[in-house]
DNA sequence: CGCATTTCCTATTATAACGGTATGTTTATA
DNA sequence: TATAAACATACCGTTATAATAGGAAATGCG
C-alpha cells in the first residue's frame, strides 16, 4: 500500500472541515467521531496540518480547528507529499538524497522518473475542494 | 519511498540477464557483482521470479538462471506487482480486500482509484526491452 | 478569579515490514 | 565422485507504522 493513514487520515479530516465550515472552529473531538478514527491520533495528523499552514488551531473553550484558505486553494499533492514525507518511487529522486554514483549507468533511472512524473501530474491536478465534489454513492458502482 | 528494494533489484537482475543473455545460464554470483548487491539478498528476490515463471533456474555445476521469455514479453507492472505485494495506493483496491464499509460515502475513492490507473497505465506500458534501450549516459543530464 | 475546555507537547509501545545474513540440502555437470 | 550451483529454511537488527498515555498551556465564560 503506497499511502499510509497519515496521508489517508489528513485528506479526510480536511473534507471533513470543509464541509463543516461557516460555524467558526471544529473540535477535533467531533471530527475524530464523525470520521470514526481515534481523537489522539488525529493530534498527532493536526499538528502537522498546522505546522504547513494548512489549517489552524484556537486553544480553550470553544476553540478547536479551521481552514487557513479555501478548499480549492488546498492542493491534494501538497498534502500527501508532506503528510508522507516524498512520494518519490526511489530514494535517488527525493529532494534532498546524495546523488546516486550509477546514476550514468542506471537503466531505470528514466523509467523511475516517468513515473514520478504521473504520479505527480495527477496529485496536483486535484484540490480539497474537487474531492468535495464526490457525491454520496457517487463511487459505488456495484449494484 | 513507494518501491523497495525487491521491485527494484528485481528490475536490475531481469535487464543484467537480458544483456547477458545468449550464452546459456547466468550464476547469481555474476549478477550480484556487476550489479553490486549481495547474492544472498538476491536469491529470495530471485526465487520470487522463478515462482511466476519470469526466469528459470538449472542447479549443478555450469547452472545458473536465464529468462523464461523474450525482453519485450516482460512488462515491467507486473514484476513490480507481484515483488511489491500489490501497488494501490490504498488497501481498498487491493485484489482480495474486503469490501469497505465506507465505499457508498468514501469522498476519495474516486481519487485513489484514478491515481491508481495513471500508476498501472504507466507501468505497464513498460517492458524490459523498453529499459534495455536506455543507453548509458542517456540519463546523466547534468553536465 | 477560577474552572472547564480544548489545543499543544512529549514520551512510550506493540506490531510488522524491510533488508540482510547464515547454514544447510539437493541437483546437475565435468 | 568432487564440485558448483540453485534451492530451502531460519534468524536478526533496524526502522516505520499506528497508535496510546499523561500532562502542560492557553482560552473563554460565569
Amino acid at each position: 500500500m503506497l499511502i499510509s493513514t497519515k496521508g489517508r487520515y489528513a485528506l479526510r479530516v480536511l473534507i471533513d472541515m470543509a464541509e463543516h465550515s461557516g460555524t467558526g472552529y471544529i473540535k477535533l473531538m467531533d471530527i475524530a467521531e464523525r470520521q470514526e478514527i481515534s481523537e489522539k491520533y488525529l493530534e498527532s495528523i493536526v499538528k502537522e496540518l498546522v505546522r504547513h499552514d494548512i489549517v489552524v488551531g484556537l486553544r480553550g473553550k470553544g476553540g478547536g480547528y479551521k481552514l487557513s484558505k479555501e478548499p480549492d486553494k488546498i492542493v491534494v499533492g501538497d498534502i500527501l507529499r508532506f503528510m508522507e514525507g516524498g512520494l518519490e518511487p526511489v530514494a535517488c529522486l527525493g529532494k534532498q538524497s546524495k546523488p546516486c554514483p550509477k546514476v550514468s549507468v542506471c537503466r531505470t533511472l528514466g523509467f523511475w522518473r516517468g513515473l514520478n512524473d504521473v504520479i505527480c501530474q495527477y496529485i496536483d491536478k486535484y484540490t480539497v475542494a474537487d474531492l468535495m465534489l464526490t457525491e454520496e454513492n457517487g463511487n459505488d458502482y456495484i449494484i
